[in-house]
DNA sequence: ATAACAAACAGAAATCGTTTCTATTTGACC
DNA sequence: GGTCAAATAGAAACGATTTCTGTTTGTTAT
């Protein structure tokens, strides 16, 4: 499978072993549309593995998380979620609270941050989080099914 | 105390009762510019008061919080971290992975990813998430004091 | 003031998502 | 195919957070 192939050129890239956990967990999340938990990655791993461990499924995502390769989403039951973004620039998301889809968001103020960190607080950025959750297209027409986040 | 008798007014507009572990919480909040655990809030309010359970602080943080009287900080630890931010208005935070001190960020791009949603996802926006990770000025300074977010 | 009642709390215990640990297996390279 | 470090399974531990129950407190009306 071409996907594959990549993928495990991703891992090389990495220096990340191209196990066949891996590439399975690469393989289920990016046919994901919808961010998804450790626990529920590694049911749908089950059914295609004979034998695959919650605890190397936790350290899996974490590593590809840690290496910009996947998504780790934000959520407000401090569960953890992830998603696999082909996108690779850098860039940020919506999320449906409903239905967990994502979509990328074309936009980032990063450099006027920089500008106003820097010439405000005289910091200096490291990092930063903008994610927008909200309600995707077909549920925002879904009455009933809106929740605060 | 003046402080008290203002965050009383606060907690009663929000139908909570004014009670002294609510104010306890509060008052110690305000005095940190710095982001702190539960646990670190409870050591300290045991302090004060001669009985305070930990599971009452971790409430009064998430009501406090649920309200917007408090912000709870993003980390990536997931650790729950509170902040007491006096600003009234719609803003977001800078803060200091090193010493934790919390700077209001006066930018806000909420108009441009409102008009980004609605126009490319035909979405509705229910929050947004914005957060800046970094060195305050002091912090970048100190040599050998960074870590990456 | 004080009585009455719901809201708030203390303290113990439980929960459960996540991490650690150790022996075993696997993938990459020769 | 052999070698060795990296990766994994499975059990066990962990610990931050939540739940539960009986008791106390704040508020409101009297």
């Amino acid at each position: 499978m071409n996907n594959n192939e990549s993928f495990a050129e991703i891992l090389k890239g990495l220096q990340l072993k191209a196990t066949t956990r891996r590439l399975a967990v690469l393989s289920i999340l990016s046919g994901e549309q919808a961010y998804a938990s450790p626990e529920e990655i590694w049911k749908k791993l089950k059914r295609k593995l004979n034998t695959i461990g919650l605890p190397t499924v936790y350290r899996i995502l974490e590593e590809l998380s840690d290496n910009g390769v996947i998504t780790k989403i934000i959520h407000p039951s401090r569960q953890l979620y992830y998603y696999y973004c082909g996108n690779a620039g850098h860039h940020h998301h919506f999320i449906c609270v409903s239905c967990r889809k994502v979509e990328d968001l074309n936009f980032c103020a990063s450099r006027e941050i920089e500008n106003e960190v820097s010439r405000n607080l005289k910091g200096r950025v490291l990092s930063h989080i903008l994610q927008i959750n909200g309600l995707c297209e077909p549920c925002s027409r879904k009455k009933g099914a809106i929740y605060a986040f």
